[in-house]
Formats: structure tokens, C-alpha cells, sequence
DNA sequence: TTGATTACCATGAATTCCCATGCAAATAAT
DNA sequence: ATTATTTGCATGGGAATTCATGGTAATCAA
């Protein structure tokens, strides 16, 4: 596995879709750019899906390899494999960081996900998510509060690191 | 297991955000850092978490890797994995220790946990921990003593130690 | 040519780097 | 034992760099 992003920030949008990519995510997108070389501008690719999912993924250049990989390695034919082509290939995005390391999100990827004046950039392992804050909240937040809700009241979710791997 | 943290201090925080490790908390850093030689920095990472929890919780980087690989194991999509994930992965901060041996914590961290001027070091295992010295006295120190005050006069905490791994 | 996208330049604030000092514990020398 | 010498540790200050953000000019597409 190569290095983790790690981290969450916010980070203002203006009119023309840039949006700075948070400094220790852009180091990282470097080392996941097989063509990256000192000087040069890392590349990514943006997975924004169906109309379901209301944030947009970001991936290395060598994770979505990964990836892609694997939809390879799917039988012909089979519905797994058209899905997972339909969701990476199709509805993604592949782009590059600009000179002073931001992003450009072309208006119909903020469309897709309401995107105003100020994103959430949150690390999501090997791929990080870009969020409307609102959206963010009011989903992520709330839903884990109200699972939450429903735990004892000294209950502490690392247990469940301990629980991991030994089913 | 790799060597464990152990003792616990105070130390200044100046108005950069930069305190001292513990010396003997930087040794197990660098046991604990893969990449680590002789001349380099040690690198670990700052687990914050979100509103609940008060201090900051330091790992090593194999400590983390550990932790990383659990949340590997957890079915994708599973309300666990998404809670860790957040937890670890988003809010959590890389960073390294530099040329004298200190940490830079940046404002937002420090805001976090209300920290002045003073950061409060206690080791954890394979962790260590960083409190703002009034919180940990009231909070952590207040909560232990009350437990210990509801056994008997006579009762020896070691006892838990043969407990440990037979249930 | 008109709106949109891309390249280039600018700036203040935050962060990192590099060097310096004062102690105290540890070691060596008389 | 007492004094000198070294080494590691905690802390501080200023210069240099990076980062987030904004603006304008150049390029492109319809």
C-alpha cells in the first residue's frame, strides 16, 4: 500500500472552480503518480459516480490502476464488470494539480455535489473525499451520531479495532 | 510488540506551537519508525479525533500501520469501517519530529484541546498521550481516584492483571 | 465575440529551517 | 572527593520557505 492520506481541512472555492488542494494531500498525490518527476504537477483521477453519491473521490494515478486492475481481472460481459466500468471509467474525471496546488472543478462536478464557496476535504485511506461541508454534516455526521445513539452509553468504538480480522 | 512509552511529563508550549517530546518518548519514536535511521527524524501521527475526545493521542508508525490494517480487514461500507476510517484516516495529523527533538503542533490541534502554554505528556502503551494539564487533572486524574475510592481500603488494582486474557 | 477555461503573477499568513543559549546529568581528570 | 569537561536536553529567536487565496492576461471553443 502506498502512503495514506491523512487529514481534513476546508478550503474556499471561487467563481472559476479552483479549490487548493490541502499541502500533505498534494505530497502524496506525488508519490502515487508513477510519472511524477520534481518539477512536475502530480495527476489524479476524480470518481463522482451516480446520482447517489454526494462527494467526489479522488484517486492516485496508482490507485485507480488498482482498480482498474481488478475490473480486468471480471469476466467479460458480466454485469459486475460493466457496473464497475460504468462507475470508474465512465463517471470519473481524470485531471492534474495546477501550478500553485489547487484543483479545477468543472462547474458540473460542484453541480453534482451542490458545491458552493467552501469544500471538505477529508482522507479516506488511499483516496480522499471532497464534500459540500453542509452535505458532510448533515450525512456523515448525523448518521453516525444516531448509530451512535443506539450504543451503550460507555460503549467506545475502538473495540471494534480489536474486533477486525479475527472473524 | 515493539517498545512502549513509558513515564509521563510536562513541558512548555511556545507561540509556534513547538514542545518538547519527552526524550524517552523520542527513542520509542524511533524504534517504532520503519524508515527511520540513524540522522533522520522520526516520523508518527497525531490521532485528535472529534469533539468528544480532549487530548491527543500520539502513534508511531508502525503502531498506525497496525491500526490501518484492522480497518483494511472491516468490510468496505460497514458503518465500523467508515467510523474508524474517519477517526484515523480524517482526523488525525502526520507530522515528524524535528532537528531538537520537538513536536510543532498546529493551531487548530491546540485549539482543539484548549492548550496554552503548557502540554502535558503520559504514556500509554504503545501510545502516548498530550492534555492540557488542568483538563487531565480534572477529568482523568478526578475520574480515576473516584473508582478507586468505591473499592476497598485494602483492595490491590495488580489484581486485574491476572483477569487480563482469561475471559 | 463572448463566455469559459487555462496560464501566469501577487501577497499575507502560517510554517519550517537554522542557529543559539542555558542547564543538568554524566564522565573524566587531578 | 572536587573540579573540569562533555553530552544530552529543553527552550528561544529570526530568516527563509510554503501555503492558501486572489487577480489579470492569454488561449480556446462555439
Amino acid at each position: 500500500m502506498a502512503r495514506r492520506f491523512r487529514g481534513e481541512s476546508h478550503h474556499k472555492v471561487d467563481n472559476k472552480g479552483r479549490v487548493s488542494i490541502p499541502a500533505l494531500f498534494r505530497h502524496v498525490l506525488e508519490q502515487g503518480d508513477p510519472n511524477y518527476t520534481e518539477g512536475l504537477n502530480p495527476e489524479l483521477v476524480i470518481v463522482y459516480g451516480d446520482h447517489r453519491r454526494n462527494y467526489l473521490e479522488c484517486y492516485t494515478i496508482s490507485a485507480i490502476e488498482e482498480v482498474d486492475a481488478k475490473i480486468d481481472a471480471l469476466p467479460r460481459g458480466s454485469m459486475e464488470r460493466r457496473m464497475l466500468q460504468r462507475l470508474f471509467h465512465g463517471q470519473s474525471f481524470p485531471t492534474i494539480v495546477d501550478d500553485t496546488g489547487r484543483l479545477v472543478l468543472p462547474a458540473k462536478l460542484r453541480r453534482k455535489i451542490d458545491l458552493g464557496a467552501e469544500a471538505f476535504f477529508i482522507a479516506a485511506g488511499d483516496t480522499f473525499q471532497i464534500w459540500k461541508p453542509e452535505t458532510y454534516d448533515s450525512e456523515e455526521l448525523a448518521k453516525t451520531e444516531a448509530w451512535l445513539d443506539n450504543l451503550p452509553e460507555d460503549f467506545d468504538p475502538m473495540i471494534y479495532l480489536d474486533q477486525a480480522g479475527q472473524d
